[in-house]
DNA sequence: CAATAATCGAGACGGTACGTCACGTCTTCTT
DNA sequence: AAGAAGACGTGACGTACCGTCTCGATTATTG
């Protein structure tokens, strides 16, 4: 069995000895995984085919299937490498701006081509662990880290409890953009983030002594 | 170009004259959907063929495609033929408990076999129109008018701020559970639900003279 | 089991009595034998199907199939309703000129739109056995019957040999014509039916007196 | 626009470079064309399937299509690829022995499950060209070739007048053949071959000092 | 005139084969 | 050893007809 390939490709192990072969060519991998995002975001993730990201790559199709097992982890890759999400959180010295911010970043993406994207990895992954789990390590965990700092920089200033539950509460911020990202209910604009900000916010927030700087612009 | 099948398969057209030929076989209509649904809780979506449906429902192929369109189609109509999911909302009085009662019901749906069901239908209206139209129409819309309900008489009750947006709060409500569902990147708990109330709700609820009865239940 | 049904339709039976329900329709038999003739003429044997013969006959399936078995008995009979080919024999006074010349008739009706129905239900005769039994019972035998009466003339009249096998002369005149008809490997002119009459014709005449007046004419 | 694959299979071409990719399985090549010959001689024309034939031949249908566009192609082909019918002429130092020794084979052939071989290709030839041109092609033009010398010897000899018309003359010869094989109006047997050949070639054969030597054979 | 009976059109039914497409594997030659 | 090319067996796709069936409507004879 073939190892699953690192996304970098690069050896990182210690043994600085390359194998004997034929080194695995950096431009197929490129060209795979590229036309694996163009067609995810033109066609929706039903409509991709590794015959057609062979094609479009212009790689022969055994190539593909030897780097990656199947098309979730195909998939999964593609988006990993998809080094367009850099969605940061600022610092402004106030909780309910820095996460409102950020999330209006995301629903921006979401929007875009990009959105397809994720839509098609959720997709996916409904089906292939492999795509849920990529769209977990490679998306949503690190930009969890990050909240969890933005978080606690808001306990510290007392904006928010302490006994919050930042899991929860990240949850709650950021699951009603997904599921009206995913079932289209009703329209992903700015205000509905600030609204949305607002409401949960008010939730976690500490009872007394308030005082957030910028709580109107919510 | 021939009618897209009503659910109910009643012509509910003022003429009530049956059209030349054989009529439709109801037998054959259930069969169908009920082997669609079946092979969706067993397979999910991708695994899920016409072929296969056909042969499970003892069917010929042609009477699949001469009355669903497509795939999405056909696990519309069937997810929307599903009489299971029935959840209530409960009048305790206490509008954090009616719904907090409802949502340990659609956890508890969505945990057991039939959730795939709703996986599946999500992730195939991710590609098809049909499959996300459906969802909402058949599952969400009924759900959220009686959501509306519940709420209304929450701010009668004084348990809620007059000037709530319902829209926003109910997917401030469910949108975490969804995210969780599909993601799942955490557990989907009662608890979960409870604690997700409370958070939520608190942000809703009027400022002053709160005192709802069940309070500490969350 | 029906019975099959008449050419003609008529109720040929002493039995006058008609019986109850409603009687065949006249108009649907004539439809259907005339579309499949259509049919058979524009696209041969192979497109031809039941379901085309119905709809151009503005008919029911079903009533194809109450009177005719299958696609060979239909093909069969819509040929022997097929009036279109009186290929007759004259009577000139010469054996070669009265054959020559019926010769020259059918060549011209195999070349017609006509010729592709003889082709169809000789191709369709190859696996059906009603198909080959029509074509020689309603088209072969009766020309042969005059063809017999043709060649006695000429046996009377001391054209051709006393001793002469009818059944082997005629194969041997008409038979090319069908070889080349079915093969298509060379042309079916005017010209070849005359030059293949005076082969053919010379070596079934009496050795001595041979005076044929129009002899030279090959 | 893919070539239609020769019946040798072999590159006929000057380069003599391979092209690039998996080379074609001759084994699967020879099994379908094997397969197609046992289901045509077994159950005639129609009802041949490629997905019979695929199936007995242990191949995928597609590689069927691959390479014949049709059933008519791949009937062509297989027929052929039948070197079943090698018919040679013999040279007795009598033209009409020669012909009804080659006349003979051919019949007891064509009453041969081989027949129905050559009956499906003929039928099929009425609605498919690539059928009718492969018999012409593969089958009968090279038996002509040989007959052509055959008669050449024949005049030669002084058997057969100089100004023989020779596609005439086989016609003659063949033409009745062909049509009882097709008609099955009556029995092809060796007399029958015999009275032919002696019926055709007495009005081909010179006036005057003739002397065949084995005329009394016929 | 009503009842009976067989036909008609229409068209849905369970099937089978069609010809296409993508799957994931393989076999060749080239790099 | 990896690459591209592309053929392979497999199996689902969606379509077209097969021959059968159920309808309501029609058209005759019989009671």
């Amino acid at each position: 069995m073939r190892q699953r390939p690192s996304v970098t490709g690069h050896a990182a192990n210690g043994n600085s000895k390359r194998p004997p072969g034929r080194p695995r060519s950096e431009h197929a991998r490129v060209a795979i995984l590229r036309s694996t995002l163009k067609m995810l975001s033109e066609n929706g993730f039903s409509d991709l085919t590794i015959e057609g990201v062979a094609d479009q790559a212009a790689v022969g199709k055994a190539t593909v299937y030897r780097w990656w097992p199947n098309k979730g982890a195909l998939i999964a890759d593609a988006f990993a490498s998809s080094t367009v999400m850099k969605l940061r959180f600022p610092n402004t010295g106030s909780v309910v701006r820095d996460i409102s911010q950020q999330m209006r970043q995301l629903v921006k993406v979401l929007g875009s081509p990009q959105g397809r994207i994720v839509s098609a990895i959720l997709a996916a992954g409904q089906s292939d662990e492999d795509s849920i789990v990529a769209f977990r390590e490679r998306f949503l965990k690190p930009r969890r880290q990050e909240a969890y700092v933005t978080l606690r920089r808001g306990v510290r200033r007392g904006e928010l409890r302490k006994d919050i539950d930042s899991d929860l509460l990240l949850d709650s911020l950021y699951g009603p953009i997904y599921m009206r990202f995913l079932i289209r209910h009703d329209r992903l604009t700015p205000e509905f983030v600030d609204s949305l900000c607002a409401l949960v916010l008010r939730g976690a927030r500490c009872r007394r002594k308030v005082r957030p700087s910028g709580g109107s612009a919510n």
